[in-house]
DNA sequence: AAACATGGTTCGGCATTGCGCAACCAAATT
DNA sequence: AATTTGGTTGCGCAATGCCGAACCATGTTT
């Protein structure tokens, strides 16, 4: 078996079909450092030769997901890069059945409200209800924050199986980003379990001074928990004891009732306050 | 030059890369009224091979764009599809600068307010504010609607040069969604002079019955048009008089300011009431 | 329980596709 | 005018991805 080319992907890529690839990857190039790119930037963070990023772009802009200024013949992401994600988003179904119930959550608790999914060792936001600004981090729909520094990442682990957790987890530097971040995998396995016996989570500080929040899983028609909502407030406006007795309720019942809209038998379960 | 296979894309498609195409096409597939879909049906609606559609499925899993129900073995959209939206999305910034003027417009109307783009006769959401369920349609960022029969879409047609709005318009076919519903291209092209006049334009349940709205023009740095944002009335609460009494001023105000956070250099202009 | 049906996975062989390369343009810069 | 930079083509060949058909693994029917 003479390892003639690299074909890194463990071989299981037999089937890949990588001009797709390809392509998605260079999607994927523009952010917010990068809004436009031009056919030679693209070709060098690629690492293709002119003529295939020509080609890409091209087909990437006849099919309308990318946009080219016609004088400087940069290249932008085009809106209908939108139907591929919201075509999707909104096919989950999730972000409209618990739209009304975040809504009902801000205006309770007056407090910036997020709604994430897992993804790997990130956390994917989803649907949001804040007032402009009180967020420091500038946080949308799509942004990912590791899991394991914020409140609705540590509830969706704290459901998943161990071994899971396991392999999600490896491979995850856990960066100290304030001096109250735990960066050891066994004390978050602890926290896990009294997250799961409280029914809830709460992070203090622990990616961004001054911002703690708390989260409570929520539950489909199979059982299993499939995202997270949480409440997230400003150390220096309230207090974790407030965010536990004032708010922390009233975060359980938005997820319940929104498990419940999305089919979850309740089960009445025990709760440590 | 026999034309021995139909290459129907007018030619020019030399350099298209297909499979990039194709499994883009993929994606499209998923959508509200199918959120999950097995290989045989996906191969169906695609017209291809069990074998082709089982690489392009592997493929875009393998990458995180698909999930697989593991005991089920059906696909769904993965979340990291967000990342090819929303990437791109903030890369415009238009977004997350407009937000907080979005804000202010609901808090001071009460009302729904949307940002929208135009993309070929479509307008696309990008960003909304509103209180739950106040609109009957269900509307989501990304989402796309006709623009000759909403108030963001003659606006954002208003000012693109008149050569343009007769090639995106062709091939539409005005359908009459609601009496109201304007269907001549002509009466079209006169309301367009009317909004070039007052800066801002009203339609009046062309849509859907009972929802009226006002939209106004978002200018960005080089004078071009590149969005608008609408507050949207139902017709039984709120009175076209009211309407543009009460809220387009304020409408006015907030689209002047995204276009100054832009960069738009605000020409006075006079402006019919 | 055996036969059947359904739908997912794998393989081999070959036409097509897409790649690198290098030339060709078109603008901007010197 | 000469040079540089970066976008657009064309060619020939190797790798890619397609088809068809077999193979499996479950679930269903008789």
């Amino acid at each position: 078996m003479p390892n003639h080319v690299s074909d890194f992907e463990t071989g299981d890529s037999r089937y890949m079909v990588r001009s797709l690839a390809k392509g998605l990857s260079l999607l994927l190039c523009f952010g917010r450092e990068s809004p436009s790119l031009s056919l030679k930037e693209l070709a060098e963070r690629m690492g293709w030769s002119k003529g295939t990023a020509y080609r890409f772009t091209f087909t990437l802009q006849q099919l309308g997901y990318l946009d080219q200024d016609p004088t400087t013949k940069r290249y932008r992401p085009g809106v209908k890069v939108l139907d591929l994600g919201f075509g999707c988003l909104s096919s989950m179904g999730l972000t409209e059945r618990a739209q009304s119930y975040l809504e009902e959550l801000f205006q309770k608790t007056g407090q910036p409200v997020h709604l994430a999914v897992l993804d790997d060792a990130d956390i994917v936001y989803v649907a949001r209800r804040a007032d402009r600004s009180l967020t420091t981090i500038n946080l949308y729909v799509g942004a990912r924050l590791p899991a394991y520094c914020t409140s609705m990442g540590k509830v969706l682990l704290a459901y998943r199986p161990r071994e899971e957790v396991r392999r999600l987890m490896k491979g995850v530097t856990m960066r100290r980003h304030t001096p109250h971040t735990v960066t050891s995998l066994e004390r978050l396995h602890r926290e896990f379990e009294q997250i799961r016996r409280a029914g809830y989570g709460i992070t203090d500080q622990e990616l961004e001074l001054g911002v703690h929040s708390a989260a409570a899983p929520i539950w489909d028609a199979s059982g299993q928990v499939i995202a997270a909502v949480n409440v997230s407030t400003l150390a220096g406006r309230v207090s974790l004891e407030e965010l536990r007795g004032r708010f922390v309720p009233r975060l359980l019942e938005a997820a319940d009732r929104i498990s419940i809209a999305l089919g979850h038998v309740t089960r009445v379960e025990a709760r440590a306050v």
